[in-house]
DNA sequence: GAACACTCGGAAAGCGCTCTCCAACCCCGA
DNA sequence: TCGGGGTTGGAGAGCGCTTTCCGAGTGTTC
């Protein structure tokens, strides 16, 4: 089976009668060829079942159709279950959803592609530059990250989605995060929740930051002062933990905001451990309004937070790029919805 | 940037003053070379930023260290909603997750493909003949489908998750889907429920009918004849639905079986809708141990389907399969477990 | 009928790499 | 001194494709 070589351009060629030119100007449709070989070429393509080499195409025409999702990840050993718990996450899920939307359409492949450390990055952008795929779609997770500016320098095409932690001349798209919070503040204080607390995440990765920025300034405006933060790093059982903390230090709080919603499926535990009816006693609302929301009892409000359009748009800035590298840096801001559910 | 030619093996052999065949082979650590060349070569390859050439590598190795995860879909149009909603379900994410967790460690990348007509599939299958990859893990969604046996009839390393409807010489992984619908059956009666009915998937896919079959047969083997089962997709609309007529038409039941954990969650709400409290008047066993499974109130008792390490050995078998292509086909088959919680 | 403008198809030069020969060389024993 | 065995490094032939030249053929115009 695999032993048989495959027919190439050259068979095809042989049994049309014509050169291996003409054959590759027929299957890419280029320039006029008479009707007549036009046909008597397919018919040979036909009969020998051939498939054009994408390998050997894309070592000349230096395009291969294929664009990379770069996860790059802070230092991650293999025993790490980070990874696997970013995978599990929807997160991944929604981003993948969202470019294959618009990248298939196009019959763009995706290529996964994960980095760990600096030699990793290297590696990558080097195996970029050599044309392993026509640009990139970034997801960086570190607070601060090499990447970007290696990728702009390198002249690889990429494009980030959320913003980068600092100004790199690359597009991005992102959510306002700010205004996604205060939409929360407004929420919490308009329920008549006065005592709030918010659960962060980790403070240096700028989505976490804006939002933190967002509630605070929200509050400020509405003459509320110092709110009590406590950081969680986005996962179930850190919101819990943290919804515990702020109980204890603050007993009376009637509002919680958390940064995203699976922090406020732990915080929904800890409160209802800790005997407070939601909303009732506490309000919340969380952030990202993902399947996560509607299934917790009471159902969360929160934050649409509208990825799947903001990976396609990635995907289509890309394309661009890659079609005209001179392009102008652009970015791409999205508004946040408040989804109005049962906890506030 | 992207204009400026990279350096070649070419450079490289140049600047060190020997030939591209002995660059070649200390890069690849090939052959004993004179130390002080392998030295002079290595020094050469720092000073020019030389990154070897990947596409041109695969050409003439036949070798892309890639592998395709291929989704196949039956008959899905750009506007079907569907592909979003299979890469939102975690089932996707844990899939990634899992084959990143061994891929990754042996330098492998993962390419993304999506094939929903039979003409793409058999794109797919010309150009993974090419060497677009080294193999495939395929994840089959329609009932019955051709792409197992268009694989290995074109030769391409392949592994299924999931087993495939028809027989086909192909390497798979499973879930023993049966035992888990089982361990489930039995579960309800041991909590005392008489009346059971059942929320399947559609009875086409094998994982479906398995857990169909499995559930019956636990139930027969416990005097328990027939049971109602109503049909859903997967989705959570679908298993409250499902719930709904079911409770329409057997209103004194008092266990529910769902075939996931996203239709249980559904009959949750079509149970609370109902004035049925759970467990207390009926119990909800669920299927999959997803993370929705403890969001749920009550926390659903569900069965464990170990994905992640499945779609690891997937990965572990299409890596020995590449490189042993006449290995015996095998299948492994994992054993679910049940998940005690508060919904049954 | 010659000069010109076109159209079409072929030859061949790569793209950047690997790997099989083969020549050159070294060391050893006869 | 010479032949044989064992290294080592270089030349060069591809891998399968695209694309630039060019030459040959056709039709058009004065």
């Amino acid at each position: 089976m695999r032993t048989e070589r495959l027919p190439t351009l050259e068979d095809v060629a042989r049994i049309a009668g014509v050169s291996r030119a003409t054959v590759s100007r027929v299957i890419n449709g280029i320039r006029n060829v008479d009707p007549q070989l036009h046909e008597v070429v397919w018919d040979a393509v036909g009969r020998t079942g051939y498939v054009p080499n994408r390998l050997a195409r894309s070592l000349v025409t230096r395009r291969t159709g294929t664009v990379a999702l770069v996860v790059s990840d802070s230092e991650s050993h293999d025993d790490d279950p980070f990874m696997s718990r970013f995978f599990a996450d929807p997160y991944f899920g929604r981003v993948v959803g969202g470019l294959m939307s618009v990248l298939r359409a196009q019959g763009v492949q995706l290529a996964l592609q994960i980095v760990g450390t600096d030699d990793g990055r290297k590696r990558l952008v080097g195996d970029l530059r050599n044309g392993q795929a026509d640009g990139a779609i970034v997801l960086s997770l570190p607070a601060v990250d090499p990447l970007p500016r290696m990728l702009t320098e390198g002249g690889v095409p990429a494009v980030l989605i959320g913003r980068p932690a600092e100004p790199v001349p690359i597009d991005y798209v992102d959510l306002a995060n700010d205004t996604g919070a205060a939409l929360a503040a407004e929420r919490l204080l308009s329920r008549g929740a006065q005592r709030l607390a918010m659960i962060s995440g980790p403070a240096d990765v700028p989505a976490s930051s804006d939002r933190i920025a967002g509630f605070r300034r929200a509050l400020a405006r509405r003459g509320h002062g110092w709110v009590p933060i406590e950081t969680g790093n986005f996962t179930r059982d850190s919101g819990e933990a943290a919804m515990r903390t702020l109980l204890a230090g603050h007993p009376g709080l009637d509002g919680v905001f958390a940064a995203n919603d699976l922090m406020a499926l732990g915080a929904l535990s800890a409160l209802r451990e800790a005997g407070r009816r939601v909303p009732q006693d506490v309000a919340v609302v969380g952030f990202d309004d993902s399947s996560a929301a509607v299934a917790a009892s009471p159902a969360l409000t929160t934050i649409r937070h509208p990825l799947e359009d903001m990976a396609a748009e990635a995907a289509r800035l890309l394309l661009a790029r890659i079609e005209e590298p001179a392009m102008r840096v652009s970015s791409v801001i999205y508004e946040p919805a408040l989804v109005e559910r049962d906890s506030a």
